[in-house]
DNA sequence: GGTTATACTGACATTGTTGTCAACACATGA
DNA sequence: TCATGTGTTGACAACAATGTCAGTATAACC
């Protein structure tokens, strides 16, 4: 077997002549951010067996104890990670309602695209696949019931100004879910969807009107006293 | 050393009194739809690090060279999940929207429906985010225009009987992606969703239901000649 | 009964991945 | 310039997972 020759006594120097030394030295938090970049490109275009420490410390150019240093174990990277997305996700989604405040874009649209964002989602979406939700307390799923509440109030507002009824409840957040949901499933399949139905960018951002669209009409109609529904 | 000895005659036997030499044989096919059925239910609960072979085979009560007997490769078996569940998603599909032809149910919340299936769904996903759609042919993308196809057609015909315009071939294809993508996503985040936004069982449903209308009632909108929307 | 085909098993080999450790190098401040 | 803290590394340990193999048990057919 001869399994070790062992001798580690630096009989087997690779190179003596050069000094090879440079040793690049970051400060923790770059160190981090560059070490969670990595793992979140590998997550996002491999999967969860994508995140392989050794892998990830030859992306950022480092050797793999480097991150175990940083973040204690993989388990504490994959943590990590998720907290990070976690609150990309948030300010993404909360400027995205804030801008859409002055009714310059659809807020539903908003969402969707920051939802949909093909990194984000498809992060997320591991997440959620393995289950490793309950390890966040919060999770995508709060964001959309917060989101939800501030499309009701939007909606409650209006319905005020317009001396019309306030719309129920529950419709905002069938409107609210049916968004997330799509947005989600769009990022994992609408890749494929549009390229099996032909749809160039063009084609794809038509969809995403078409969409912003079809809930535009829907609360239009849903807000609007019975038998009234000249939206715009 | 007498460790091999053959001695299955009990050194070590936990009853001695018993033979339990009842090895279990089922016939080829069998092994393999009960394998798959394993790997396929903890693929769903644990996400893609869940198939493991040494798991796998202590759920169906075999030793885990028994399963590469049977699929040749760890890879081999997940192929074999991906084929089995693309021709039982094709199934289920093609009953559901033959089903619906004769207009008992809204064909698009049949497909909804089959598609959200966890199990079906989740899978998918999970093939879908390793960029493993690539191997089968038949992926997800081309069963949904297939459908969109289906659909229009029928469309098409109804506008023909009620003498309307001939809808755009393109809504009808965002038809069938909004209503793939959200099913996708629901596989993935309908659950947590549904929990956040404090819905039971019957509030899933009535959200089946309103996504239906939703769409339902976009159709009779842009089908209807220009102006006259009186649907039911 | 005997023969054959094959589903199946235990033990082992192999490989890959996480985690540990002692030592090293780079920055900062005395 | 020395001391200190800490980012960083190579070598190794420990473990887990897939895959191999020779051999065993069972069903089917003669």
């Amino acid at each position: 077997m001869s399994r070790t020759a062992s001798s580690h006594t630096a009989a087997t120097s690779p190179d003596p002549a050069k000094p090879a030394q440079k040793r690049v030295r970051r400060t923790a938090e770059e160190a981090r951010r560059l070490i969670l970049d990595a793992a979140e490109k590998r997550l996002a275009t491999q999967g969860p067996e994508g995140i392989r420490l050794q892998d990830i410390a030859r992306d950022v150019g480092i050797s793999h104890p480097a991150i175990l240093h940083h973040f204690e174990s993989r388990e504490g990277l994959v943590k990590a990670l998720i907290a990070r997305t976690n609150t990309q996700l948030r300010e993404k989604l909360l400027t995205a309602l804030g801008n859409s405040g002055d009714a310059a874009q659809d807020p539903i649209e908003s969402v969707f695209e920051a939802l949909s964002d093909r990194g984000t989602a498809r992060l997320l979406a591991w997440l959620l696949l393995t289950g490793r939700v309950n390890d966040t307390s919060k999770g995508p799923q709060v964001l959309m019931t917060e989101i939800a509440d501030r499309l009701h109030a939007h909606r409650e507002e209006n319905a005020k100004q317009k001396g019309t009824l306030a719309p129920d409840r529950e419709d905002t957040f069938f409107l609210a879910m049916l968004t997330t949901s799509a947005a989600f499933g769009d990022a994992i399949i609408g890749r494929y969807l549009a390229e099996a139905a032909g749809l160039d960018e063009a084609g794809v951002k038509r969809f995403r009107n078409w969409f912003g669209k079809l809930l535009r009409q829907h609360v239009e109609r849903t807000d609007a006293p019975a038998g009234d529904d000249e939206g715009k």
